[in-house]
DNA sequence: TAAAACTTGAGAGTAACTCTCAGTCAATAG
DNA sequence: CTATTGACTGAGAGTTACTCTCAAGTTTTA
């Protein structure tokens, strides 16, 4: 139960992985119920108020807006009896990472196949650089 | 070498999953090098203009801006004497699209974690749903 | 004791959509 | 043969979620 080691802005930042602006932004939001000031009003975190914010930051990272995660803060705040609708919006959240874990692999496919292309086509490219076959290039269907 | 069938503004949407006011935007970017329009000034897009649209959909979604995106499609047509740089900026997205997959597979892994949860909460709940134990409930470090 | 470093709130700026709207055109319903 | 419906147009306003700037206060460092 020993809550001792509290962080600024700063820090908090960096070992969440995101800016002190987004940051100073989510604490304003209320993202960090935890979180409290210091005699010179500035923004102290503890490792509550780190949670919290990882969580929001997930939530919306998965496309949740900022009300929303407002929110779900809320209902958290209220404790068990708003437990159902809690699930609920977790449920959605899941449903949505799952399709961005397939889209993100397919992206990564493509981008890796583009890659292949690439590389393929430069070591053929190097043998005839100096062969300007472009002359009767029909740039409309060019490929991407 | 066939290339017959043309969509619309809405089909192509369809086909793409996107909406068709990104489809209109992205299109007037220039991400549809080969889009043209019928007698009545209206889009049409051929398979090459959809793949196009695909490949620049990916790029986003990784995070290329707008900006650099319209620069890979001019080195696209600008042809082989552009493959080096084309080749490093696919290089970049694809750096970027590992550490998205992995950035989504951590969001399902706490997603996942949170709605098994709730559910167990729910299940526990459900049993001295009438207690009202909150009389001493320190909010500060709520749980989230 | 002065400069450098850090933090503050307020508010302006930005990217990428997203939506509204008045107007054009074609197909269909009556 | 008109009237409505539906899809589309460009221009431009609106929205979301940051992202940055700035003047001012504090605090550490030189």
């Amino acid at each position: 139960m020993t809550q001792s080691e509290m962080w600024t802005v700063k820090q908090a930042a960096k070992r969440l992985g995101i800016s002190e602006h987004t940051l100073r932004y989510y604490a304003d939001q209320g993202f960090a119920p935890s979180m409290q000031r210091d005699a010179n009003n500035r923004r102290l975190f503890n490792q509550n108020a780190l949670d919290w914010l990882q969580a929001c930051h997930y939530l919306r990272q998965t496309g949740m807006p900022i009300k929303v995660v407002k929110h779900y803060v809320a209902l958290c705040l209220q404790g068990n009896r708003s437990l159902q609708e809690r699930y609920q919006l977790i449920q959605e959240q899941q449903q949505l990472a799952v399709e961005q874990v397939q889209a993100a692999q397919q992206r990564l496919a493509f981008l890796n196949a583009k890659e292949k292309l690439y590389r393929e086509q430069m070591a053929t490219n190097s043998v005839d650089t100096f062969n300007p076959n472009n002359w009767s290039r029909n740039n409309q269907n060019q490929e991407c």
